[in-house]
DNA sequence: CTTAGGG
DNA sequence: CCCTAAG
């Protein structure tokens, strides 16, 4: 049998190709990935290593301990006392120097508070209140003074909220303040980010007009605020030289911010560094490598969803509640993929934390029980050990530089809060959702086991969908739980995974994991919240939380739902004429069969093609040139495209004929 | 990881 | 587009 060369493709014909020996090493940087998957580390690993250093240069930059406490002014029995392990000179570095990389994310947070609190703030009430958009208040700098300013100088929007007393500002890196904070009339969020890897979560901090409360704080960091400027005029007056921070408040706090120490369970999965690097959070423990095939089969699905360079993901993944499950599994892909363990922000687990699943699973507080009980008679005294956040998923370009790594991680981090968050209350496992009742009534008292209290940071996509989810934006995904509007009035996610609805402009980003992201929270199987009887509680105060159980929780994620487990599909993006185009010249110049080469050549910058994508496109358009034209769908393809496919495929499919004979002479003399 | 093919 | 078996 001899090949003709075919007149149609010109005097020339169909060159047929050499195999380009393309080196392995050039084929995902095989290489590098290796070397991260042996060493098990995961890329939050890594930057909680340098973020550790960072940190611990940071407190030798220090002068001295910042832990104080500062009797306040109208009340020496009211104080707020802060300790913080971050020193007051925060060595300024820019961020891609690091500065923006710590380690810490979460602290350690002792509250007290008089069991008259409030659940929910009134205006006209003196008490501390926890108002139905809890504030969560992180340090941060927020005042482009040190590292986190300079992230967010990136954007070039540097805003000061200075000017708006009573506002904490939330400053993120990507210029925008908090949401429904410091630009909502409604502020209700008091959210400050000192820098991207450390959020030292401190519990809310509600202050009343009358109430007074002096913090002082450090390197412009902001540790409390106004629950909401509405309903108290708190005076909040920030010292910038002093770093202070000054507000009434008659309740008494104590803030004991540690930092978070890096868990050493989380492990690397796989990591790919072909083209991008993809981080995700996942639950991992120690022990709990995940290796399932699910898991593995949801990374892979992960990476389809990566559509742009310089851009990070921010997506729920499926969750394994629960401290049993399995840690999700990294996948690899072309473009490469870390899968990181949840865990990465977690602090250490101790066994008499109690992890009360969060109604929306976005994070859960742990309360240590030592800190339990140990407050007067009238204060309910707590710690909460850790704010877990939520599950991030992160894209970014393997020539970007590990500053730009940490900005987006920075990025994701901040987009996801800057979201809205709010905390929920739950009490022995159930959430309490009637904030007008003071502590005692909903059955917080200084009396009571503290340790079945339990503090949830839920998401609010109301603030921001368009922003985090936006087609244009689809390196923001936020989970699906997020897009719960009404946080406290609804049922938790995790009651019912399948029942959640979206909004149908968010649903192709946020279709990964919604519910099941609920299993994400921290979430300890011994946890008293779950486990415990409501008993001494105020059942009106109290709506149930669906019986977790433990074991059923750890299971959940893996069979109850299915979206678990198929994730999300990725966006359908039609081809356009021109990428056919590109499409027929390269299969024409490569041949079928080739199709890596085929998206090297073609498509290596359209990152959300993959050559399984350009193998099926071909697949189809073949089938396109076949049928009649009125048969066609979508946008039509020139007629002169579709005679090259044809073309294109019959000679290809020739040639792979011809080669096969030659391979199997036998074969072939049978064929003839 | 890539390919090839079915779904 | 997804999923998988094969290589």
């Amino acid at each position: 049998m001899v090949f003709q060369k075919r007149s149609d493709y010109g005097s020339c014909g169909y060159p047929i190709p050499v195999m380009p020996q393309v080196p392995k090493s050039a084929r995902g940087k095989r290489s590098v990935r290796k070397k991260v998957e042996e060493s098990q580390m995961c890329a939050f690993d890594l930057l909680a290593a340098v973020a550790g250093d960072l940190l611990l240069e940071k407190e030798n930059f220090s002068t001295l301990n910042n832990a104080t406490e500062t009797p306040c002014p109208a009340s020496p029995k009211h104080t707020v006392k802060v300790e913080s392990n971050m020193d007051k000179a925060v060595k300024p570095e820019p961020y891609d120097q690091g500065s923006c990389n710590k380690s810490a994310f979460v602290s350690e947070v002792l509250v007290q508070r008089p069991v008259s609190c409030q659940i929910k703030g009134q205006s006209n009430s003196p008490k501390a209140t926890i108002s139905e958009h809890a504030s969560i208040s992180m340090k941060n700098d927020g005042f482009s003074k040190d590292g986190f300013s300079k992230c967010s100088a990136v954007d070039g929007n540097n805003r000061d909220f200075r000017s708006s007393p009573g506002l904490v500002p939330w400053k993120c890196s990507s210029g925008k303040n908090f949401p429904g904070f410091a630009e909502s009339s409604e502020a209700h969020k008091i959210c400050t980010l000192e820098d991207p890897m450390e959020l030292d979560v401190k519990p809310p901090l509600f202050v009343s007009s009358d109430s007074s409360v002096e913090a002082p704080l450090y390197s412009n960091r902001i540790a409390c605020g106004v629950s909401s400027p509405k309903l108290c005029n708190a005076v909040v007056d920030r010292d910038d030289d002093e770093n202070l921070f000054r507000c009434t408040h008659p309740s008494m706090m104590t803030y004991r911010a540690s930092r978070l120490q890096r868990v050493g369970n989380r492990r690397i999965r796989k990591l790919l560094a072909s083209r991008h690097w993809k981080a995700a959070l996942t639950t991992s423990k120690v022990g709990e490598l995940g290796n399932n095939d699910a898991e593995s089969k949801l990374v892979r699905k992960m990476c389809y969803t990566r559509q742009r360079m310089q851009r990070s993901s921010f997506k729920r993944r499926k969750v394994f509640g629960g401290c049993s499950i399995p840690a999700s599994k990294g996948g690899i892909s072309k473009e490469g993929i870390f899968s990181l363990g949840k865990g990465a922000f977690k602090t250490e687990v101790s066994d008499s934390c109690t992890t009360p699943r969060g109604a929306n699973g976005q994070s859960s507080s742990r309360i240590g029980q030592k800190a339990l009980c140990e407050s007067g008679d009238f204060h309910v005294k707590f710690s909460i050990k850790s704010f877990k956040v939520p599950e991030l998923l992160i894209e970014i370009p393997e020539t970007a530089t590990v500053g730009s790594l940490k900005r987006t991680v920075m990025e994701t981090v901040t987009a996801f809060l800057e979201g809205g968050l709010h905390v929920g209350v739950l009490l022995q496992g159930k959430k309490v959702r009637d904030d007008n009742k003071t502590l005692l009534q909903a059955g917080i008292s200084h009396g009571d086991k503290i340790d079945n209290l339990g503090f949830t940071l839920e998401p609010n996509l109301r603030q921001a969908p368009e922003t985090l989810t936006g087609p244009e934006h689809p390196h923001l995904l936020l989970p699906c739980d997020t897009v719960e509007p009404q946080p406290l009035s609804r049922i938790p996610a995790i009651t019912a995974p399948t029942s959640l609805s979206r909004p149908s402009s968010v649903e192709p980003l946020l279709t990964s994991l919604g519910p099941e992201s609920d299993h994400d929270s921290v979430h300890s199987p011994t946890s008293e919240s779950v486990q415990d009887n409501p008993t001494a509680t105020n059942s009106r105060a109290l709506v149930p939380v669906p019986d977790m159980d433990v074991k059923a929780l750890a299971v959940v994620p893996l069979c109850k739902s299915k979206r678990s487990e198929l994730v999300q599909r990725r966006i359908r993006r039609p081809f356009t004429v021109s990428e056919v185009e590109a499409l027929v010249q390269a299969v024409e110049k490569l041949g079928t069969g080739r199709w890596r080469d085929v998206k090297i050549r073609a498509f290596d910058h359209a990152k959300h093609r993959t050559y399984v994508d350009l193998k099926d496109k071909w697949k189809t358009l073949v089938h396109t040139a076949k049928i009649s034209p009125h048969q066609r769908r979508g946008e039509p393809v020139p007629q002169e495209l579709l005679d090259r496919v044809l073309s294109a495929h019959a000679y290809w499919s020739q040639q792979q004929a011809k080669l096969q004979m030659k391979t199997s002479p036998a074969e072939a003399r049978l064929l003839l």
